[in-house]
DNA sequence: TATATTGCTGACCGACCGGTTAGTAATTCA
DNA sequence: TGAATTACTAACCGGTCGGTCAGCAATATA
């Protein structure tokens, strides 16, 4: 019976206002299963119960779709924890672990670590989407962790260090967390636990930086 | 003059026995270059000197193909290290600074560190090539590692501590090294100092480490 | 020099994918 | 209710790339 749907549904509908936040969510999931040159258009669409043609009416193409997802995530938990840093006003130990706890918080255990990962892994191969992703990211954290650092020394609460390379010490250990996360997957026999993790480097590093002219004791495990 | 090379060169010459090496020297170029996705065969095929036809009668496929060039080189290395390993016999701390110092001479700092990017990057997309990497390198390193720091706590020079997740934490910041080597080079105003950062971590780590019963003083740098 | 052997070439195939566009159907409005 | 508008679809295009293979030319053999 060839038309049994005379009062069926439309096969499809207008919903313009709500195209854009659908696709962004479809891209971010594949753009992070699959990372950035894997990611078809075509499944994305699909996901986002588009068609193809569709995602052109909103983004104009690939990179600009991937910015789009990278300003609505990752750059807008960096303003989020820009504000937390300028505002607190505690011991700067406790900034530090309070950041780093944060970070990975709304970052390194939700999806959003696999865009990271996808920027470490692919930069070489997008550079223009490596110079947008290092300024509006990488730059904008990196001055965030120094800040803290030197806060910290100002106060004659950290041991003067090169922050320069101690910033890269620190990021290390949260980013190959967040890396592992979405590597070997099918081949690990059980993933790594994170607050594990994450506690032996805090107790490491923050008894690393602690100002011998500092002696109150690190404590252990915020939140 | 149509015919002015009487004497000259042959368009090709058969060379059976170099082809194999120059292959591999030319792809493991290229795949540290673009990672395994990206490279192209026929890339590859150019730099070594022959047609892409050459490729598939020395090697199967893309696959077989890399995977001989990780065999060819990381595993290898890994070979080398685990009999530096095994041999020796001196102080633990000093084994492990030993061995990480020859892996970053051996492996990082060359374009094999280009590899373990490489798989950090692609795993994901190619179950197979990461089921073998994980197989012949990721998990004989571990192995290695994690034996180095069984025989520091059973011979009193290490704290006891949990061997596996302390495992990650020795070699995330030696990754990262090696990944932050190939990507973003072209945002990076200067690239990273490898011995200071390795100073910095190493210094850290042994003080880490290091048992309260073994009072013996962490000493900086060898070679 | 004639013949056989085989390392090597390069044109080709088919699948894939980013991006385009002619056309269609859902919605709006007079 | 019919015409105008436009969000959306789906077929299509051009370029790419892993893999194949018929044939050729460099070498070996005699």
């Amino acid at each position: 019976m060839p038309h049994a749907e005379i009062k069926s549904k439309p096969r499809w509908e207008r919903r313009k206002d709500a195209r854009p936040q659908e696709v962004l969510a479809a891209a971010l999931d594949l753009f992070v299963e699959r990372g950035y040159a894997a990611t078809r258009l075509d499944d994305v669409a699909a996901r986002a119960g588009v068609s193809k043609g569709t995602l052109y009416l909103y983004f104009e193409n690939k990179e600009e779709l991937f910015k789009e997802v990278v300003r609505a995530n990752l750059v807008s938990a960096l303003a989020e924890a820009e504000d937390y840093v300028s505002h607190y006003t505690g011991k700067s130990r406790d900034l530090l672990r309070g950041f780093i706890l944060r970070w990975w918080k709304h970052v390194g255990e939700t999806k959003l670590s696999g865009i990271s990962k996808l920027m470490m892994a692919e930069s070489g191969n997008f550079p223009d989407v490596a110079r947008f992703y290092h300024e509006e990211v990488i730059q904008r954290s990196n001055a965030l962790i120094i800040g803290m650092l030197e806060r910290g020394i100002a106060r004659g609460e950290f041991r003067p260090i090169d922050t320069v390379n101690a910033n890269l010490v620190i990021v290390a250990p949260v980013v190959m967390l967040m890396m592992w996360k979405h590597s070997f997957h099918s081949c690990r026999l059980e993933p790594i636990s994170a607050p594990e993790y994450l506690d032996c480097f805090l107790d490491l590093l923050l008894n690393g930086l602690q100002s011998t002219a500092d002696s109150t004791p690190v404590t252990q495990s915020l939140n």
